[in-house]
DNA sequence: AATGAAATGTTATAACATTGCATTTTATGC
DNA sequence: GCATAAAATGCAATGTTATAACATTTCATT
């Protein structure tokens, strides 16, 4: 994300948490910033280096673990569970709400691209699990591949 | 699974080894027939413990994760990588070969259910990607949710 | 300034996974 | 049968991800 979309971001997401009454900290802020820079997903262990190499100040990882939970709860930031990483919703910049997001995550270089379900595909899923009885929760789907860009080396 | 069906799963498993030149040793046996006991998912060390109680003989988890890779390998159990669990694939006892298993984890009960993608599935996730030039690897997902059993506890 | 709640720090530990090397088991050629 | 090599397993150490328990700091409110 650019320099520019970050700030606006940052922005918006400092309205929203005075809307909703929530402290957007200092330390919030930096790791909500240092994810911003990065189209990658990134560990709570590679955002406590980052840290330490953007702010020259060190955080624990028990520290990092409760602000990411902070980022999730208020649905700011997405945790990839496969791979145990975590990356800003993209939708951070709008009002948009998520129906069903795809997490397209790049086995070569880690880049995760979130997508809307389009489409026929919400039915889909849903007709494919219908008669087995089971209630879907938690309806991100997280695909696992080789982006464009990686493809084309 | 029934104790008349793991005997079966077990024998084909048998034969299949042999015909692919693979040794399905005791331990590597006993651990498949462990899991062929259990609908849940098993994470390694649920493996150790029900191992030591089962067979009355201490495995190490390190041993467990190379036969859990063994029988990975061999396409005859599948790791739930959302959870870190295990679980044998639910074609042991047929030739059926994949295209894209779905996994309905119960959030509750830790059930996983495996059943094939079917229909249009297939089709509508390929066309809802296929924009991003991203390149589809592991075509497995992983559905979080609640069981028809849990649901109607 | 006193108070209390939220945020953050600190330490320890749990849970999941891999590496490297030693030992045992098994298959194979002589 | 026996030597040899390869595969499987054991074992110790370490790495990685995550949470629990308790202490301290920060900050708004009174
Ligand atoms: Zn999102
Ligand atoms: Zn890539
Ligand atoms: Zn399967
Ligand atoms: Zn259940």
């Amino acid at each position: 994300m650019s320099n520019k979309n970050r700030q606006q971001a940052l922005q918006l997401v400092k309205q929203l948490c005075q809307q909703r009454g929530l402290k957007l900290t200092t330390k919030r802020s930096n790791i909500l910033q240092l994810m911003l820079t990065e189209k990658k997903g990134l560990s709570t262990y590679d955002i406590v280096d980052s840290y330490l190499a953007q702010y020259h100040q060190k955080i624990s990882p028990v520290s990092v673990y409760r602000m990411l939970g902070f980022l999730i709860v208020e649905k700011l930031v997405h945790k990839i569970s496969s791979n145990s990483q975590y990356i800003v919703c993209s939708h951070i910049t709008c009002s948009h709400s998520h129906q069903m997001p795809l997490f397209l995550i790049c086995n070569n270089c880690n880049q995760v691209e979130e997508v809307d379900a389009a489409n026929e595909l919400p039915a889909a899923l849903e007709k494919n699990i219908v008669s087995t009885g089971f209630q879907l929760q938690n309806k991100a789907l997280e695909l696992h591949g080789i982006c464009q860009i990686c493809k084309n080396i």
